[in-house]
DNA sequence: ACGAGATTGTTTGTATTCAAATGAATTTGA
DNA sequence: TCAAATTCATTTGAATACAAACAATCTCGT
C-alpha cells in the first residue's frame, strides 16, 4: 500500500493549472490505458513473456526469421528484412546470431555481388520443425482469454492496422 | 513441370510422412503472417512510426511515463514502472532521459529512504499539455483503417489479452 | 555506352526491453 | 525483538529497433 502521493506537495500547482487554455483540457482527458499504442505494447509484452517461457534459447524475432526462410527458401538479407518487417540493421544482428549458432548459412549471390543469400542449415531446419508445435501453442496461449470468434476478429483487425 | 502435379506430389509426400513425428507437419502449416505475435509487432511498428512522425523529440515510452505522472501525481520509480508496464531497468533509463531534459524531477522519499519520487517539472507539465492533442490524433491515425465499431472492438480485445 | 539514381550490406549511435545480480532499506513472521 | 523475506533503486549484459551515413554495386534512361 504505497502512498507517496503526499510526499511532494504539488496540490497548489495542480489547482493553478486547472484554469487554463484548451491544451490542458486535452491533457486532462488523456487516458493512457485507453490508447492503442499502450495496449499494443502490453499485449506484445505478454506474448513475448509466453514465448520466452516456452522457447528459452531463441527469441521471437529469430524464430520469425527462420519461419520465413523455411516458408520461402533462400533469400537475400534485404528480401528477408522486408518479409519479416525488420530494417536492415536489425535483420543483420538477427541473422548474425543465427549464423553464429549454426542455424543459418550465408553465401554471396552469383547474380548480384551486393547481395548475401541467407538459408537455413540442416540443423536450423530441424530445429524449426521441432519448435513449430510449441510455436503454435504459444499463439494459442496468448489468445487464451478470447473465444474462437474473438480470436479471428482480433487477428483480422490487427491485420488492417499493420 | 506443371504446378498441379507438384502439388499432388507434395500432398503424397506429406501423407506418406504422416507416420513420422508430426514436427514437419506443424512446420509446414506454420504461417508467420497469421501469428498473433507477428501481427502485434507490425501494428506496434506502424503506431511507433506515426508517433515519431508527429512527435519527433519524445518517444512513445517517454510520453507514456509523463502521461502517468500527469494523471496520478508524484510516484516512486517502482510505482511508476508498474503503472506504465516497464521494468525497473527500463524505467530508470526513461526517467533519466526525461530528467536530463528538465521534464521530470527526482527527489528522495521522506517516508521510505529506498524510494525516489518522480514528478513532472513545470516545463514537463506544460509540454505534456501542449502535446496531448497531438497524442490523441496519433491514436486516431493508428486506428484510421477501422470503423468506430471496429476500434472499440480492437481496444476491448487487446485489453483482454494484455 | 554511360552517368544519375537506386539498392544492398554494413557500421554507428540512441532508445527501449528484459534477465540477473547487488546493496540498502523496509516489512514480516515467529 | 530480530532474523528472514521482500522491496527498491541501480548496474551490467544481451537483444531488438530505427535513423543516418557509407562504399560497393546495379539499373535505367538517354
Amino acid at each position: 500500500m504505497p502512498d507517496d502521493t503526499a510526499d511532494l506537495a504539488d496540490t497548489a500547482i495542480r489547482v493553478a493549472a486547472a484554469s487554463r487554455p484548451a491544451d490542458t483540457d486535452a491533457a486532462e482527458a488523456y487516458r493512457l490505458d485507453a490508447q492503442i499504442g499502450y495496449l499494443l505494447r502490453r499485449a506484445s509484452q505478454r506474448h513475448l513473456a509466453i514465448f520466452a517461457e516456452r522457447i528459452g534459447d531463441l527469441t521471437s524475432t529469430q524464430f520469425a526469421a527462420m519461419a520465413r526462410v523455411y516458408e520461402r527458401g533462400p533469400l537475400s538479407q534485404a528480401d528477408l528484412g522486408r518479409a519479416t518487417a525488420m530494417d536492415a540493421a536489425t535483420l543483420k544482428g538477427v541473422v548474425d546470431r543465427l549464423q553464429a549458432r549454426g542455424l543459418v548459412a550465408m553465401a554471396p549471390s552469383l547474380k548480384d555481388r551486393r547481395r548475401v543469400i541467407v538459408d537455413l542449415t540442416a540443423e536450423g531446419r530441424a530445429l524449426f520443425a521441432r519448435l513449430a508445435t510449441a510455436a503454435f501453442s504459444i499463439s494459442e496461449d496468448t489468445l487464451a482469454p478470447l473465444t474462437a470468434e474473438e480470436r479471428r476478429s482480433l487477428l483480422s483487425l490487427l491485420e488492417k492496422i499493420a
